[in-house]
RNA sequence: CGGGAAGUGGCGCAGCUUGGUAGCGCACCUGGUUUGGGACCAGGGGGCCGCGGGUUCGAAUCCCGCCUUCCCGACCA
């Protein structure tokens, strides 16, 4: 039978329906000051999987883990002239403090790079300090103008990986694991995301970088979200912050530093990139709770025998599982556990268990089977396989589908209204990137024709993809 | 920060034009019947009407300021 829509259908407006999303499947709810979140426990569950996962690669590429202070003297951000510039206004400033007015205000953390550097320009000495590689997990600082829950909030999570190298090609390269190999593996073999890598124009880099390298992600409304981001700081940061080493041959160099960074907004694409007009669907890889088991029916002793053997049997294969213990009428608990996503339900019935079998339900398909209570297990995990590949696949071909190569920039701007348009660099001028600012459009990011990642601007041959963007 | 819309129990709304201190649906609590796709009956509880000021005998309602939310721009992970 048809049913009331839990949450407003993505066809008729896209951010009304994220926002029933985050509410409903309890992920998040505004904080009491403008532009601030709460992540809900269901929301911070998702962002602890991304945090283990990303967190796993982070250490696999060599970098350590540390922790650098909330408060930044104003001073440091004033050393990198196109930082400060690049973040004056988003900047909140502390001038009181012990209820006295401080000599200089302090800055909360927009990002890191100046007190990082400080303390590199402290610990290196030798190219055999070299290179050094960090990363923190915190909250930063930047003042929005038009939050919106993980995807823009005044204060956000993340981690920002720091390091400092000899050369440039060393920096480069290391900048370049960390994208594909931490980055682009998490979201695509994990958020079952796929992204376009690529550099930003230079009007869209980071403050300070010379190069910044991009994961874009496709929404489901034809929207790009830059999902994680890496940049080549070359020796702007090095020589505001005296970060300098003694080579073999005994000369003092200043090094090459990099910085990289994902945050909570992964979990906003995660919501825009597979939700539906049911809800949240979550990948397997990720979720927090990967198969959900429910009875049909309350206080029917066969029943919760075999959801607590079936929960028992998950769990000793590694997988995580939940009993659901939601109230009301099956069908107000299906549709619950619809809204939050997970991505395989197990029903448990009377009538189906006196012929020995469950309900197993894909939630990405809607697809019901019915299975021997004994290969639970078995299918269970299976199918979880499954729905992590067919969720990237349709991903993959929703993106596509929706990614259109044209000729004119006119072309262009017609195809970004649902989509990427993939258009010639060369076409693109300043001025063009204005008259494209002028219809909401930005260049997202440029690619080789085959799609990787060039290693400069200047290349020639490059494409570049332009859209809207979150 | 510019332009638009809006803030009334947890959520969604009506009431405001034509001032007389609140109502509906869902949710919640109790009891009962239910339970294979948002159950039903009965009985309950809960609102400084965003905040502050002003007008008035009297303000959810009229006026001013601020805060917050949403949409569209400029800015950004």
């Amino acid at each position: 039978m048809a049913t009331a829509n839990v949450v407003t259908p993505q066809s008729e407006d896209f951010p009304k329906w994220y926002q029933d999303v985050v509410a409903k499947a309890e992920m998040a709810d505004n904080g009491p000051v403008r532009g601030t979140m709460v992540i809900r426990p269901y929301g911070y569950a998702i962002w602890e999987r991304m945090v283990a996962e990303v967190d796993r690669r982070i250490k696999r590429a060599g970098a350590q883990n540390a922790y650098f202070p909330l408060f930044i003297p104003q001073s440091y951000l004033a050393k990198e002239a196109e930082h400060v510039e690049g973040f004056s206004p988003e900047l909140a400033v502390v001038t009181v403090a012990g209820g006295e007015e401080l000599a200089e205000p302090i800055v909360v953390r927009p990002t890191s790079e100046t007190v990082i550097g400080e303390y590199m320009a402290k610990w290196i000495q030798s190219h055999r300090d070299l290179p050094l590689l960090l990363n923190q997990w915190a909250n930063v600082v930047r003042w929005e103008m038009r939050p919106r829950l993980f995807l823009r909030s005044s204060e956000f999570l993340w981690q920002e990986g720091h390091t400092a190298h000899a050369s440039a090609e060393d920096a480069s390269a290391y900048a370049r694991r960390i994208h594909t190999e931490v980055y682009n593996d998490f979201l695509t073999n994990v958020v079952a995301v796929p992204t376009f890598l690529g550099i930003k124009p230079p009007s869209e880099r980071f403050a300070g970088a010379t190069n910044t390298m991009t994961c874009e992600g496709m929404m489901k409304d034809g929207k790009a979200l830059q999902m994680a981001t890496s940049h080549e700081l070359g020796q702007n940061f090095a020589k505001a912050f005296d970060i300098v080493f003694q080579s073999d041959a005994g000369e003092s160099a200043h090094c090459y530093t990099t910085s990289w960074g994902s945050s909570t907004r992964m979990v906003g694409g995660l919501i825009m990139a597979h939700g539906d007009d049911r809800g949240l669907v979550v990948p397997p890889r990720l979720a927090p709770t990967q198969v959900i088991v429910m009875a049909v029916r309350d206080g029917d002793d066969a029943v919760d025998a075999a959801c607590a053997s079936i929960v028992e049997g998950l769990l000793a294969s590694d997988v995580r599982v939940s009993l659901d213990r939601g109230r009301g009428s099956f069908g107000r608990r299906v549709t619950d556990i619809e809204l939050k996503g997970y991505p395989l339900r197990v029903e448990v019935g009377p009538r189906d268990l006196a012929e020995g079998v469950v309900n197993l339900v894909r939630r990405d398909t809607g697809e019901k089977t019915l299975v021997p209570v004994a290969d639970v297990v078995t299918t269970a995990t299976a199918l979880l396989e499954t729905i992590q590949a067919d969720l990237l696949a349709a991903a993959t071909q929703r993106r596509d589908s929706q990614t259109v190569e044209v000729a004119t920039v006119e072309e262009a701007i017609a195809a970004a209204q649902t989509g990427f348009a993939r258009l010639a660099w060369d076409l693109v001028t300043p001025e063009i990137e204005k008259q494209l600012k002028g219809e909401a459009l930005t260049v997202r990011c440029l690619q080789r024709a085959d799609g990787s990642m060039p290693d400069h601007e200047k290349e020639a041959g490059l494409t570049c993809i332009i859209a809207k963007s979150y």
